[in-house]
DNA sequence: TTGTAGGCGTTATCAT
DNA sequence: ATGATAACGCCTACAA
């Protein structure tokens, strides 16, 4: 007795296939595919459709992922590449693409990369060996060999947060150009006139373009073109940041301000400044880039640019699914730049005098 | 001819399957098979296993993981269940789960629930329906009825981060009672006495061990025990610190020290402390619990308990694999406390005498 | 409108 | 040691 119970608990506890549906309502297995599936179903009578739909959901019918994968070739999985989900700037935007995702009945498998690109080019076989619908890769360097040849085979492939250099690659990204621009605004009505940069790598879109953006604007502006203002930076993250800001304060140049390409360097700049003995912003303004969390609590409260990671997450997702689903995808590569915001809080000032010197006239207003 | 050649492309463009290698190398299909998978390659002569393994790589053949999964009904994947992977405690954690798993070829899927029950249940029919082949939840509440569910129907199942009663389910946690007590003999040490609480949400195992653990350890070391020293957040989050400070402020309770469930609550706990004018530390000394990033940079720089996000994540994975791979899974349920570790910093400091003059002023009311 | 049948790429159970 | 063959569950021409 306890044994036939056993036996008969195992048999249910395989899950049901079409084939159990179909028995159960007294119709063919093909039947019900149709009927379960939207677009086919206006080939089947509405009242069977119904029965069986019914059914289905009685006997707690769930397709069957890999069958579909095996028939159809598509996993409804898209990959989604990123150097490292412990860097704060990316969880916004792998949730905006889970989100996205979901809606659309379609899951992401994360990777990391930690910025090397050998180790996203295993991802990304790790990931077609998957046989994932799409990639998402916010890793990206402006020239990915990787990502280019996975491209090149057909899957649908959109970056976000970075771009690359090949316009034939959709990117969702921020407006860089606007974020430095804003920011240089700032310091110079704040009386800023030489004003120090730590640019990030230039091996990223988002080094480049922030880099670029703060030449064009600094001589737009009219200030200083000082070489020994600007100090590149190997990666995105506080010891850079300190790294940097001591090569600044070596090279014995005079600056009030100093823009850093993103939160992190800044935060490892404040520390450095500080060691120095120099107040921030008393004596030096610093500004980041991205907002990331609890920039906003530091001490000073981090002057930075809010850039959408969120929304761009769930753009990147939506564009992806948008060439997945009509894979046709002809129409050209979709490029989409994100608006960004000033956000001022403690870490800027006015100029102090000192510097100001050479170039008295200034004060004349 | 270039009709030709898109169409040869085309046809080359399909991945090669097993039958593609058998034809190379001249032998059966199931040859190949059984070639290739590391357990049943003893069946084959060395030398034409040689030559399979050579056609193999040499047509870049990778199996077709669908085809795998139907057959032996095993997908190679988890899934891994959080609150919210915007919460900066988490990201450690999946990073930890992923690298364990990518050791082992198996790869996560992340989903958020924000800490919703009904989400949960919903994100684990849909990772039933992807037929993962286990299930890791750092977002389990103390009772959760679907994880406990799909446990029951025989998927492995390890909790990460925070447990439930059931001690069925296999967990990795971490030291919560160690950690308490250590940050109160801390504040002892420091002079402190009347230590006041932010208890974490009780139907959450970290909350409810870090509580209890509050109140054992401060009757242990003779603290007084005044229930208007303790008040219960709803949540993990910063809004909640700063309104149960309020409430504690609001109290009238003489407090120098203020324990608090987490990081989060601590941050708001400081914001709310600082604008009711009470300084931290000088006034009032600080904790939190689980050492998130940049609680280091903060001013004042957060004295909390460090635990291994990241460990626990590896541990976790490990755990869920092993009762995967042989499912026969009879042996107990594997429950492992991880060791945390007391970092002070400048968020608590000793006590000031002050408190008990206020307190007697206030008895003559 | 519905049923039939073939096949997606594997693994496993037979034979040989 | 290897080959033949039957599923796994689903979709989709094609036939009726």
């Amino acid at each position: 007795m306890p044994r036939k119970d056993l036996s008969r608990k195992h048999t249910s506890r395989k899950r049901p296939t079409l084939k159990d549906v179909a028995d159960a309502v007294g119709v063919h297995i093909s039947t019900v595919s149709r009927a379960l599936n939207p677009k086919t179903r206006h080939h089947i009578t509405a009242e069977i459709s119904d029965k069986i739909l019914k059914a289905s959901a009685r006997l707690n019918y769930r397709q069957n992922a890999a069958a579909y994968t095996l028939r159809t070739n598509r996993t409804r999985i898209v990959g989604l590449i990123i150097p490292d989900i412990t860097n704060p700037v990316f969880p916004p935007i792998i949730r905006g693409v889970e989100d996205a995702l979901a809606a659309h009945g379609y899951m992401a498998i994360v990777v990391n990369t930690d910025g090397a690109l050998p180790r996203e080019a295993s991802a990304i076989d790790m990931l077609c060996g998957r046989g994932v619908d799409g990639v998402i890769a916010a890793s990206v360097e402006r020239d990915d060999p990787a990502l280019l040849r996975v491209a090149g085979e057909g899957t649908p492939v959109v970056t976000v947060n970075r771009r690359m250099d090949d316009p034939a690659i959709a990117s969702i990204v921020n407006d860089e150009d606007g974020g430095i621009r804003a920011v240089l605004d700032h310091l110079v009505a704040l009386g800023h006139r030489r004003i120090a940069n730590i640019a990030g790598p230039q091996k990223l879109s988002t080094g480049k373009a922030r880099l670029d953006a703060f030449l064009r604007h600094r001589d737009a502006l009219g200030l200083p073109a000082d070489a020994g203002l600007i100090v590149m930076s190997d990666a995105f993250n506080e010891g850079e940041g300190e790294r940097c800001t001591e090569a600044l304060l070596a090279g014995n140049t005079d600056f009030t301000a100093l823009v850093c390409s993103n939160d992190r360097l800044a935060v490892g700049a404040i520390a450095a400044l500080r060691r120095h003995g120099r107040a921030v912003p008393a004596d030096i303004s610093v500004t980041g880039f991205n907002d990331m969390p609890l920039v906003d609590r530091l001490e000073p409260a981090l002057t930075t640019i809010r850039v959408q990671q969120y929304t761009a997450g769930r753009m990147a997702a939506e564009a992806l699914l948008a060439r997945v689903e009509q894979s046709g995808a002809g129409d050209p590569p979709q490029h989409e730049v994100l608006p960004v915001e000033l956000v001022v809080r403690a870490s800027t000032a006015p100029a102090r005098g000192r510097g100001r010197k050479a170039r008295k006239e200034q004060a004349g207003q």
